[in-house]
DNA sequence: TCAAAAGTGTTGTGTTTACACCCATGA
DNA sequence: TCATGGGTGTAAACACAACACTTTTGA
């Protein structure tokens, strides 16, 4: 059996979180001086999603992401040896926890969606699709609100839409949209800082869940 | 090595067609008196998708549809015997197309989305799951096109959208948004069949493409 | 008292929905 | 001439976009 017969079927995960008011991207650094997707083979008696958040968590540290199937990518000749199948994921998570739980082992890094490093096999389409998917989302779905903190000021939740839109909104009409979806609620707090007005607390009301809207 | 741990990697195929104003779905039958998806192990040195596309033309004789991935289903334990990876999609052919191409073996039937028979494995779900996509689908590109021949009147595609969505819709309303997507072109044919006024031909202006629209 | 971000409504514009009649044909 | 499906416009309702000032705080 060639090299090219030998199938192996891997789990990659693109994570996603907002840093520097940026959307980024964990990577692994490889030997070679190039990165990769967290992930790797999958175990014979393991779930695909399970392999994608073991992987991550054995190689980075992060637990408790919101997980998301995106693509298989199984193209022959993706792999140099081996004739190897990826099935694709994207997770995303409040930066806040992944502070908290990254790893801080070298050989992970965050970069920002624009200027991403040289990256092994086909990762950067893979990363490509998984950004689009995202972008795409946001817009009929609440995703977004998985990269938010359990409580959070409605300007927070709009830099994070405009973060991954690339543009401004207008700050009357996104609370109107964003109170009018139903997925919000107000909570008593305020988050005070800074010499300015305080801002009211929000929190998602199905925190784990993304729903469709309208 | 137990069972479990020999992995396999298949592709199926959901491949649907308007036929008597349903949407049905094509299948295969088992020796036990079950259906399954037209689908199969992939070869070592082939593509996801031609392999999707090979199986399907051996054991149906359908060539030439519309193909998109849907999901990858890979929970341990779908099969009895085996670690099963399942790389499912679904495809969509007019009837006309369908009708001709098809094998006339025995093993194969058409099933009402409604009505479906016993089937392997977690089939069921992967239909539910490329029945759930289409319909969606329908809302925000012209994937609709994919079920019409090279000419078709507006009815026709009309009465297309309905069966889908399982509700009738406006006739003025509907022409008009379909319209103003631009991607349909009016021939200067009209199609002449039963006692009332003939219906002008349109064609699709990208047929193999499926566009976003607005 | 100043700077900085929070918070709040109204008006116009464009899109979507609802709705009814005449037309061309074959029998 | 009748039955059958093909074809067309308008008005009302609604959703979306644009837009500016007041509030609260810490320094």
């Amino acid at each position: 059996m060639s090299p090219q017969n030998t199938l192996a079927i891997s789990t990659d995960v693109v994570l996603f979180s907002i840093r520097n008011d940026r959307l980024e991207v964990l990577l692994a650094a490889l030997d070679n001086g190039g990165w990769r997707l967290p992930g790797g083979g999958m175990a014979a008696d393991e779930d695909l999603e399970s392999s994608a958040l073991q992987h991550l968590e054995q190689q980075t540290g992060v637990t408790g992401v919101y997980l998301e199937q995106l693509y298989t990518f199984g193209r022959p000749g993706r792999h140099p040896t081996q004739r190897l199948v990826s099935v694709a994921y994207y997770a995303l998570a409040p930066d806040e926890q992944l502070r908290l739980r990254e790893r801080q082992a070298d050989g992970l890094d965050w970069f920002a969606i624009t200027r991403l490093p040289p990256l092994a096999l086909d990762h950067a389409d893979i990363i490509a699709m998984a950004h689009k998917r995202l972008a795409a989302k946001l817009a009929y779905t609440t995703i977004a609100l998985q990269f938010m903190p359990e409580r959070f000021t409605l300007s927070a939740l709009q830099s994070v839409y405009e973060t991954i839109l690339g543009a401004a909104l207008d700050k009357r009409n996104f609370r109107k949209r964003v109170l009018a979806m139903g997925c919000l609620e107000a909570t008593s707090e305020l988050d005070r800082h800074g010499n300015h007005r305080p801002a009211r607390l929000y929190r998602a009301r199905t925190p784990g869940k993304v729903e469709f809207i309208k």
